[in-house]
DNA sequence: TATGAATGAGATTTCATTCAT
DNA sequence: CATGAATGAAATCTCATTCAT
C-alpha cells in the first residue's frame, strides 16, 4: 500500500472498476469458448459465469458480437505487438517468419488467447478470405496488423530469395494466411485443450514447420527450418 | 402390374423405394449445405426441398447429425474410390500425392461435393485430430479409409525418399491431413459458392502445392510439383 | 349429422381444423385486445389464452404484425362489404354516409370488432394518414376498399349537392376519413368494453351525426341527419 | 460570491435550482415526444437529453408517468390560459368556439406543445372519456381546466342560439371534447413532425371547421366559420 | 408409411426501476 | 444531491424433435 494508492482519486478507482468488469466478462467468455468451443457460447452462459445478469452484460458491450470483437483485437494486437519485437532486423524473410511462429507457439503455451483467435474470426466472418470487404470491415480492421505483417515478411523473403517466388507473389501471401488461418481454427475449436495441450501445440508447430518448408526457396538449407519445442 | 413386378417381391420394391427417399434426402441436404453453408440450414429446410415433411425425415434419419454423418461418409467413400484408381501404381509416394491432390481438385469441379466434407467433419466432430477416440467414434469410422489412404502414401514416400523424412513420421501424416482438412473446412464455410468457385479452387490448389513441397525431401525437383488448372 | 357430413374426407376435415385454430388464434387476440387494449398485448398472451405454446402461434401466423393486419383486413372486410350493401343506390351523398355510419353502429353492437379496427391500424402505421406511402403498403392495401369507398361517397354528395363543398374537395375527404379514423380509434383504446358498450356506442353516434350536420351543405335540411338508436 | 447571493437565502437558490431541473427535463422530454413518438422514448433518451443520469430523474418525478403528467398539466393550462384571454368577452358561444380553435392553431405554429398533449393523455389513460373516474383521477384533475372552459363555451352556445340543440346537451360537450381530443392524438402520434407541420396544421383546421359547421345552428351563416391559415 | 400439429427450451435484446456510494 | 451499476421481467422469434392419426 503506497501512497500512490491513497491519492489515487474517486474517478479513477471507478475507472479502473470498470475496466476490471469489462475484463472480467472478456475473461469469463475466453474460458468458456476455450472450454466448451465457440459453438455453445450464448449470453446467458457469460452471464452466469460473471454472476452477473445478462442485461448487465449490455452495460459493457453493446453486442454478443461486440464481446467477440474485443476478445479477436485484444489477442491479436498482443500477438502482433510480442512478434514484431521478436523478430530480428536482420536475416531473411524465411527466419523473420520463423521467428514468427515461434513466437505464437511460446504464446500459445502461456496464454492460448491465441487459439481462440481465428476461431472467432471465422464465427464473425466466414467468407474470409474470399468474403467481400463490405460486409466483413470490423473484420478487416481487427486483423490488419497481422496480415500486413505477415504480407510484409514475405515480401522480404522473395526479395532476398528465401521464399519461394511462385509467378503470383501476392497469392501466395493470402494462401500463407489461410493456411495459418485454417489450422488455427481447426485446433480452436477443441472444446477441452487442458487435456492435450501438448498434443495441440505439436500439432501446430509441425503445421508451421511444413508451411516453412513449402515456402523455402531452393537456396535455403531446409533442415533449419525446425521450431523449438 | 406386370410379371416383373411381381418376380421383383413387394419386399424387394419397399426397400428400393426407400433407398430412393434416403438418396434424395442426402442429395437435397447437400445442395443446401452448399448453397447456404452448413451453419443456417435447418431441418426444415431439408424437408422443404424434398417437399416432404419434418416428421418424415426422422424416419429414415434418427438424427439432424445422422444425415450429416451419411453425406460425409458417402462423399469420401467415393472420392476415396476414384482417387485409388487415378493414383499411378508406379511412381514416388510424393507423385501419387499429388495425383490425389489433383483429383480433388478435378472432381471439387465437377461436384463439389467434397467442399462440405469436412466443413461436416468440423461440424459433428470439432475435436478431430485432437480428441478422444471414444467421442468420434462414428466420425473415425467415415474418414477412416481415406484417412488410411494419404498415411499409406505418406510411408510409402518416406521409403521411396521422395518424401521429407521427419523423425516422427506418424506425425506428419496426422499433420498433413490436419492441413488439408483445415483449409478445406475453411473454404467449405464460404456460402454462395457459385459465385466464386474459380477463386476457391484456386485457394485450394495453391494450398496443395504449398503442402507438396514442404513434404518434398531435397532430391526432388521441386519446379514440378504443381497441380493443373 | 347428413350424408354431407359423411362424405367429408379426411382432406377436408384437417383443413377446417386448420381454419379452426386459426380463427381461435384471431378470435382470442382481438378479446385480448378489447379486454386489454393494443398497448398490453404479447404473443405469450394470446399463447395462454389459447392454451398453446408461443411457437405454435407462428406456425399459423408468421408474424404479431401478421395477426394484427389479419384481424383488421377481416374487420374492414366484413365491414365494406356489408355497408355497401345497405347504402342505398339512389339517394344523396350524404345519405349514403348517413347509411354508412348507421351501419357501422349496428355492426358494432353485435361483434365490436370493428372496435379494434383503427386501434390496430394506428398501432400499426401511425403515421397514417400523413406517412409516406411506402413503408404503410401492407396497411394501405388492407383498408383500400373502405377509404374509397368514402371518398366515393364525398364525391356523389359533391356531386348532388348534399354535401359542404369546399374549395378542395379532396382535403374534405381526408378530414373526414380522418375524424372518423381517430375517434374510432380513441374509443378502441377502451380496454374493458363489456362495461360500457352502450356509452361508446352514444358517442360515436354524436360523433357521426357531428361529422354529417358539418359535412351538409346548405341546402339539406339538418333535422334529418340522425343515425337511429 | 455577492450580497445578492446571500440575500437571496441558500434555501431558497436551492429550490431554485431544483425548478430548473424540473423544468429541464420536462423541456427535454417535450421535445424527444415531438420528435421520436410517443410510443419510442425512453428514461434512458431523457436522461441522455439533459446530460443527467437515469437514476437523477426519480429524484424529481417519482414515475415516467408522472413526467408525462406533469407536461401535460402544463400544456394544458398554458393553452387555457391564453385561450381564455383570447376569446372574446362578447360574440356567440360558437365565435368563442372559433376564436379557441384559432388560437390552438396558432399555438401550434408556434410551441408544438399542443399536440403531445392528447398523445400523453392517449398513453396515460386510453380510457377517457369513458372510463371510471376513479383510475383517470389524475388525467382528470389535469384536464379539468379545458374540458370546464370548453363545455361552458358550448353551454353558451346553445343559450345564445349559435350551437345545434340537440336534446342531450351534455353529451354534445363530450362529443366535442372527445374529437377534438382524438384528432389531436392522431396527429400528434407523426414522428417527426418538422417535416409536415403544414400538412398537419392544414388537416386540424379542416377538422375544427368541420366542428364548428357541425355545431353550428341554423341562423348561423355558415361560411364565416372558417379559421385563418 | 407419412405427416400435420405441437412444443420445450433457448437465443438476443430492451427498459423502467432500485440502491449503495 | 447525483449517479454508475445492476437487474428482473418481458418481448419476439427459431429449431430439433415427438406424437397421434
Amino acid at each position: 500500500m503506497t501512497a500512490g494508492h491513497i491519492i489515487m482519486g474517486i474517478e479513477e478507482r471507478k475507472t479502473r472498476e470498470k475496466e476490471k468488469r469489462r475484463y472480467l466478462i472478456l475473461r469469463k467468455a475466453k474460458r468458456l469458448i476455450l472450454e466448451r468451443g465457440i459453438g455453445s457460447f450464448s449470453m446467458q452462459d457469460i452471464a452466469l459465469a460473471c454472476e452477473l445478469s445478462k442485461a448487465t452484460l449490455y452495460l459493457y458491450f453493446e453486442n454478443k458480437e461486440a464481446i467477440l470483437i474485443e476478445i479477436l483485437e485484444e489477442a491479436i494486437s498482443e500477438f502482433t505487438q510480442v512478434a514484431s519485437q521478436r523478430i530480428p532486423v536482420e536475416g531473411t524473410g524465411l527466419q523473420a517468419l520463423q521467428a514468427l511462429w515461434a513466437t505464437y507457439l511460446e504464446l500459445l503455451g502461456e496464454s492460448q488467447d491465441l487459439v481462440i483467435l481465428t476461431g472467432i474470426k471465422n464465427y464473425l466472418d466466414p467468407e474470409f478470405p474470399f468474403g467481400d470487404a463490405q460486409a466483413s470491415e470490423k473484420f478487416t480492421r481487427a486483423t490488419a496488423g497481422l496480415v500486413d505483417l505477415i504480407e510484409s515478411l514475405l515480401h522480404r523473403g522473395m526479395s532476398d530469395g528465401s521464399v519461394y517466388n511462385s509467378e503470383a507473389s501476392g497469392r501466395q501471401a493470402r494462401t500463407v494466411i489461410m493456411i495459418a488461418t485454417a489450422v488455427i481454427d481447426t485446433v480452436s475449436r477443441v472444446p477441452r485443450p487442458q487435456r492435450d495441450t501438448v498434443l495441440m501445440r505439436n500439432s501446430m508447430r509441425n503445421t508451421f514447420e511444413l508451411i516453412l518448408r513449402g515456402l523455402a526457396s531452393d537456396k535455403v538449407d531446409r533442415s533449419t527450418l525446425w521450431l523449438s519445442q
